[in-house]
DNA sequence: CGCTCAATTGATGGACGTCAAGTAGCGTGG
DNA sequence: CCACGCTACTTGACGTCCATCAATTGAGCG
């Protein structure tokens, strides 16, 4: 979309251990698991229960809060962002997902989504049917590991934001953790493209949009980061990873 | 230790579905998978891989941050406190755990312990060999799937302390979460005791304990609470629940 | 009885939210 | 091509909630 989205032209996936539920192009799941040697007919059964969809356009909604829930998704490209809505009507956002990353997870303890999910920019994804996820981790080990590990790392994601930091340190650790996100990717980790609005991430790190606004001057004021519309730069990684790191703890 | 601790003399454990990783009178996970009509030898695999300890006094640790991650925990009895210590030596509560739950579930995904847990009061646990419940989940998929609710449960739960609410908002959530897993115990939703200090409540509730003083008074001077030292009674359930909806959000 | 530590209560200040006005992109249509 | 209008964003002024600092009370315990 942007000149700046990918800063090399091809993304270069890296196979990070076990961290495999991400990259459709070969289909999802499959360097998890052929890793631990699977016979074919699991890994063709693997094949099967993936549903490619997209791409979709921004704004088109993968799932509303109360649908019921038999998936989970992988993004392959784009940005979801998921949220629920307060009974004032105002928007919580619960989080950003880039490509390589997963949604619905959630929802697994429910009968039933507990958020909306709604794509960003222009979004293609591929879906799993849960309980024949789950059913096939039953005879894959590795298969099961991952998803336990993809859980609980979730679970230590959630707690980070709970803490009480000053509205620098949210920001910082937001920009830190897109960061090494993209880099994980094979993206620019210190100059990126932010596919959100201010008002989704102050939502996302409960901030008010001008208190982002503010942080963001302040930055560039400092000579710590280049802000330009929604393109950002960092100038100095090591101070904004200073920072951030009170937040991140060892994320 | 209270005489308010539980209001029956005997606890009447309810068997809730699936949500059974947490009476150890039987043995813990029986009930969930009897259910689904396992082998014997099944069965009797969890039960060897059960370790029970304690009773452990007050003050002792289950186990450390950084320590090697090789077993979950289901509380027995007492309550449980995890937390970590920020390089300021700060201590951040990230959690309480009554009898019936189970701790350990974000160390999943890492080699090691993300936090410490401490018995608050006299505490008795079971442990459970991650690795071979996952073994055994493999042939269980009633474990299974209970154990993915469980991961899945946390990472909701995780998220709601996150949100911008008020103090009084966070403390009448605190308390009534507090209620519910009691009556799902047995014990009194109204009338209970507090086994973790004004401190510890302050910081998994990110706020300064002289707000939590603040907000009790201010609750028993509307009426609202009945608090004497540790001990706190509900005056008007449901003005407190009123309050406390915006976090709980279905909870 | 006096020590100690948790809890309470009051006074003050600061960080951030709110309100309000102004600006800049950007698509749309004339 | 420019005017228009919309929306997102920015910037400033002000208010509020809660943290901080400090002093006091009260429980538990030797």
């Amino acid at each position: 979309m942007s000149s700046l989205e990918p800063s090399p032209a091809v993304p270069v996936p890296v196979a990070d251990d076990g961290d495999a539920l991400h990259f459709c192009s070969t289909c999802a799941f499959s360097a998890a698991c052929m890793a631990e040697g699977y016979d074919k007919s699991a890994l063709h059964s693997l094949h099967c229960l993936v549903e490619h969809e997209g791409p979709l356009a921004a704004g088109t909604h993968l799932f509303r809060e109360g649908d019921p829930f038999q998936s989970i998704a992988a993004v392959r490209a784009g940005t979801v962002k998921t949220y629920v809505v307060d009974e004032e009507g105002g928007e919580q956002v619960h989080g950003f997902f880039l490509p390589g990353e997963v949604i619905g997870l959630s929802a697994i303890h429910g009968e039933r989504y507990p958020c909306n999910a709604v794509a960003l920019d222009t979004v293609t994804i591929c879906r799993f049917s849960f309980p024949m996820l789950a059913t096939l981790a039953t005879r894959m080990p590795g298969l099961q590991r991952h998803l336990f590990r993809l859980l609980s790392q979730d679970i230590g994601k959630a707690a980070l934001l709970a803490g009480d930091f000053s509205a620098d340190q949210r920001v910082a650790a937001f920009l830190v953790a897109l960061s090494r996100r993209y880099a994980a990717r094979g993206f620019s980790p210190t100059r990126f493209n932010l596919t959100m609005s201010r008002g989704d991430i102050a939502s996302y790190l409960r901030l008010a949009p001008e208190t982002v606004s503010r942080v963001f001057r302040r930055m560039a004021d400092e000579g710590l980061l280049h802000v330009d519309r929604r393109e950002v730069e960092f100038l100095e990684p090591a101070r904004m990873l200073d920072l951030a790191r009170p937040v991140l703890r060892g994320g």
